[in-house]
DNA sequence: ATGAAAGCGCTAACAT
DNA sequence: ATGTTAGCGCTTTCAT
């Protein structure tokens, strides 16, 4: 990389008339400027960003913790988060907590050196059955800001971006109910987290405030076989029809078992999912899924923490956010 | 942040006595070393990122430039990257092409300038198309290594990890045809990229060395409404008995729309995709899968980059590496 | 209109 | 054993 220093001596100016001249200093003569722009074009000048950083003391950069790259609810809201960063002229590094306590502390302890201007995150499910939260406290106390979206730490003072997952679960419930299922059940693998109880509650609240149906739950952990699980889930309770499933692959699976299983969806039964469009395509019928706006939270994310890096006084209000999720009705329910 | 100066000011020493002792230097007394670090600790003194990076010239961060991070296999990728970096103390800066040769072109310019010391990427799909290569061969002239997966330009000169993506085709419509199935067809929503291409090439060869079955392709577009394409495209051909999917969507699909048909599988017809283990679950029967080892070729690819910018030569010869795939036999071939 | 110098935080060669 | 100094690349204040 071309440097100031090697343009002036070429140039046989001062390296402060080089800075000056790329920066349309009103001090500098237009001819020299004009000579100095054109030799910084040919060398393709670009400013160090590590020493501009040095400089002001910060880096234009936001260090995103996700738990799982994979999980395409989380990978789509880092799809946000990078867009939206992308405009304001932040880049993002991230780093993989794969749910691991340790790991979102070794990632926030690395970060916290000067590395980034401050943090989006979501917990890891480890750290949320611990219930630590020191590790962020620490962060904040040093000067970096942090907003959580998703699984957030309510004892944390910062900004946050959260989905609606009680009343997504309701709203869902209550649209079976209203087709007058009577047997709904409700299948998560997301019991640790606590937007995983947030939608088991949701789906309580609805069914018990009728008197034609009783709760009916059905969870999954991370080792066993999901299809296995619910194809005798199914077997054992032959009278269900609606499902209301906390995550993805439960919607799709249920359905794929339904339909093994000969019934006919949605006639004797529905079904609807947290899912992306993409995963809805998946089965036919196609699901009914409650989508989350997982972008426009990463977007969300992103539009509070540079507001508040940019915001001089530091002492804007925290936030919270609430994306509401909607109910996409699709061939999966009457 | 606490900074050296700080340290020595209130310890009355110089800065060089206090960064000497916090880097264990014979030079310090025993007595000194013990009071700056104990000050260091209660202070979380860190030494400042930006710092080191302006002075030793390199940030020890990868710049990572992939098309789409909703795709499951290139998050998968991007995953295997990132646990491989974290262990050689690398960060990763991710920035999405979203596809588009613009944007690609803009992130390799924009961390061009001192942000990162080499570039991983898979090449956008536009930038396939068009065969554009400049800003690659530009990056590397400036110094930035690239190392280069999946998709990869051959005229430019880099490492680069690849799938052997003629070979998984041919070998799964191999294995169709010794099931005895006498009509293959090939699904593809990747014909533009290089990899599609090489997979259906694959496909072809195997069919042709037959006597027995005809090459019989289906192309789909970004957008197609997949499912109805599918859905007619088995209409339409009746007696296809065997499938060969050469994305992951397709292959789930075909699985779906061949049930919902009224066709067994794999009694009736077989199916084989690409997928992920996760994904393969989304069908009854299970998918038989091509798997690429995502993780695997994440990984390479930072190993291969690391080794190229800790090399202080320089002039070590450029390897390509092939990550043989996998064909998982599940339940949907017999 | 141009240049010199300081300083961001750190390391390391070179004094003392 | 400790301190001084220079320098990484840049901006900016303060001379000239």
């Amino acid at each position: 990389m071309v440097t100031l220093k090697q343009l002036a001596k070429e140039l046989n100016v001062s390296i402060s008339t080089v800075s000056k001249a790329l920066n349309n200093s009103e001090e500098i003569g237009e001819e020299t400027v004009k000579r100095v722009k054109e030799l910084a074009e040919l060398y393709n000048y670009k400013p160090n960003k590590v020493a501009l950083s040095l400089k002001q003391n910060k880096t234009k950069t936001i260090g995103v913790i996700i738990p799982d790259i994979l999980n395409h609810f989380l990978a789509k809201v880092l799809f946000g988060i990078e867009r939206e960063a992308v405009k304001y002229g932040y880049n993002i590094i991230t780093c993989i907590s794969n749910e691991s306590l340790e790991q979102e502390k070794e990632s926030l302890r690395l970060l916290a050196n000067g590395s980034v201007d401050g943090f989006i995150l979501s917990i890891a499910e480890e750290t949320q059955v611990k219930n630590e939260i020191d590790h962020f406290k620490k962060a904040i106390s040093q000067g970096l800001p942090i907003v959580m979206f998703d699984r957030v730490a309510h004892d944390v003072l910062c900004d946050k971006v959260i989905v609606d997952d009680f009343d997504a679960t309701y709203n869902a419930t209550q649209s079976l109910l209203v087709e007058k299922r009577k047997n709904i059940a409700f299948i998560s693998t997301l019991d640790s987290l606590s937007v995983g109880k947030l939608r088991e509650r949701g789906y309580r609240k609805a069914v018990l405030e009728t008197n034609v149906c009783e709760p009916l739950v059905l969870k999954i952990k991370k080792k066993d076989d999901q299809q296995k699980k619910i194809m005798s889930f199914f077997k054992k309770n032959t009278t269900i029809d609606g499902v209301v499933a906390a995550d993805s692959a439960s919607g799709i699976i249920a359905i794929n078992t339904a339909v093994n299983l000969g019934m006919k969806v949605p006639k004797n039964i529905s079904v609807i999912g947290f899912a992306s469009k993409s995963d809805s395509y998946h089965t036919i019928p196609k699901l009914t899924t409650i989508r989350q706006h997982a972008k426009e939270i990463g977007e969300s994310a992103a539009q509070l923490l540079i507001n508040r890096l940019q915001n001089k006084s530091g002492d804007i209000d925290i936030k919270t956010k609430i994306v509401k999720t909607t109910l996409i009705k699709s061939k999966s329910t009457l």
